[in-house]
DNA sequence: GATGAAGATGTAAAGCATTACATAAGGGAG
DNA sequence: CTCCCTTATGTAATGCTTTACATCTTCATC
């Protein structure tokens, strides 16, 4: 490829003038400019990105640590997050880590090495070389965590009120008339699931349900969400509702009705969790609490750069609305 | 940040030394190497990848260009290609492109300025500045297309047999007595359209049914699947089954039989193409097409590494084994 | 006409790691 | 003991761009 000094030769100037014809084009005369841009197309010039980024200290990069793109929550989130990186000048690296701590820890290790100015990570865990940036730098570290926002971190995040949102989801089923309803919720390891299993008992508490409560782990897959809801079923005194902490769980839990002759909601009240695109097309369309996917995909990104450009005071974490979205799937206790 | 000079010093030694003992240590004194090691741990010290890159003319990155990242079919093929780039060293870097050529335009500049080490896209579109590059190496370009593949471009692809898949499809409807066909296909731009309705009509012909098809076009959004089969459910002459280009399609045509009442697969039969992790929790399990995603991701990193290493002959395009999965949304013609 | 400011462009250092080539030390063979 | 080969390490060039600082014009002002 041709490089700047090409550019400059051909256009008898100096490698500084086709360099600021390129960034800084009003300082550069208009003929000067002119006959840069023409050598430019010429040669089919493409500033080699490693120079100038190891010339700027900057990357332009986003590093996003997911733990599994394929899932639509995850890939609606990753896709705000590449919309705002994009419209800001930077682009995205992604980092698919499995929930596997080895992989996280690869990708952190990216971040250390320049090739990223910065780390949005989405699950429950920091990985413990970030954490080590994470104390030295406190809030001004390059780093953001979304969804499952742990304060002890000290690093900036986003998420919705899960607390809340759990404890509205738990309130729509007791208002209805449940007083026996499954909860399958995800690992306890994970701060989210913590946060919303508080919402679950301060809503049974509420309802003076808690003995009527079942609380079962999945791991977000629908797979789990169908096994764990069979189990469910399968119970002398079953739920009449099941609350899900994920979309997934709860087409598992809707595919496990099937299974089991069991209707919706007549024999089984379901609520979703995340409001993932095809939940409302689901049969029965699918109650749930909405989760603004690519909102926390923007914002995240936009509390990143912010970090990025040096701003003052350490980010609080950032709160967004949910939202209950009842439809079909959810109807009184029978 | 520390650099390898600092390394070096604390360690007594050569940055020439820092670094072998970091990329070929069997050829370093193992005391040396120690005391290398040693000191890289004190400073905490991490490669600067911008001027590894810079120094070596290579980034270790693949830049994945998607049409929308949040769409469960091209999410999966990306998660493939993420694991086999991570498995080989590289990482990912993402573009959503939203079908927006000039979004496309913009990440295929990124190639040239050597941001990444080659490309993979999944849409049907070639970005002209890549068409330059593929037109002046031919197969040898560090480019390669993954699903919508047409040899016209002389680049690498991986792709399944679309039009054999489609006539599979078509071959089942009719098989089932089926003669009143709506077909939902995606934009004729895209060669992959072209492909399976070539596949359609000869199953069509073969079926002596070309009459009964009805051909109409969708953007693979639920959305549209949605409103297309709604309108064909209004046809007067309604068809018994229809063939959707993707399950999201589907997933938007089993909505709209619900919302007019018609029993599927009774009154329709539907049939969609990928088989996305969801289709078979659908209510009925979706009858589909299966596309090996997560192998299309890995098959398309692998072409694109052998490309990268220089490989001798130019690739021939690669195709993948898909598989009609026969589930319950499709019955005999009433 | 001299002085200074403003504007345009050039010179060269800096950013950091890799590696070809040079050097030094050690060991074996003659 | 000398010479050569091997092994371990050092020296310095290289990859390409950006930008502080220097230089040179040009123009306005007194």
């Amino acid at each position: 490829m041709s490089t700047i000094k090409a550019v400059a030769a051909r256009a008898g100037v100096s490698t500084a003038t086709v360099s600021r014809a390129l960034s800084n084009p009003e300082i550069v005369q208009p003929e000067t400019r002119a006959r840069v841009q023409e050598a430019i197309e010429a040669l089919h010039y493409a500033p080699n990105h490693a120079a100038k980024s190891l010339r700027m200290l900057r990357t332009s990069k986003i590093m996003v640590m997911v733990p599994d793109v394929s899932n639509p929550f995850f890939s609606e989130v990753l896709r705000g997050a590449e919309e705002a990186a994009q419209g800001a000048g930077h682009s995205v690296l992604l980092g698919d880590t499995r929930g596997d701590e080895t992989r996280e820890a690869q990708y952190a290790e990216m971040l250390l090495r320049k090739e990223a100015d910065g780390l949005i990570f989405l699950g429950h865990r920091m990985p413990p070389s970030l954490a080590r940036v994470a104390a030295a730098r406190g809030g001004h570290a390059p780093l953001v965590n979304a969804c499952d926002f742990s304060a002890e971190h000290g690093v900036a995040g986003v998420h919705i009120d899960n607390s809340r949102a759990a404890a509205e989801a738990m309130g729509l089923l007791y208002s209805m008339g449940h007083r026996r309803v499954g909860v399958i919720a995800g690992p306890l390891e994970s701060h989210l699931t913590r946060e919303r299993l508080a919402g679950v008992e301060r809503a049974a508490i509420a309802a003076g349900a808690e003995r009527g409560l079942t609380i079962v782990h999945a791991d977000y897959t629908i797979e789990s969400g169908l096994q764990e809801t069979t189990r469910l079923l399968a119970a002398p005194e079953r739920p009449t509702a099941v609350f899900c902490f994920s979309d997934e769980i709860a087409v598992g839990a809707l595919s496990a009705c099937r299974a089991r002759g069991v209707a919706c909601p007549t024999g089984l009240s379901i609520v979703g969790f995340d409001d993932v695109r095809y939940a409302r097309f689901l049969d029965p369309p699918l109650t749930t609490v909405r989760q603004p996917m690519a909102e926390i995909g923007r914002t995240a990104v936009k509390l990143l750069l912010d970090i990025l450009a040096g701003e003052a005071a350490p980010r609080e974490p950032v709160t967004l609305a949910h939202e209950l979205v009842v439809r079909a799937s959810t109807g009184p206790a029978s």
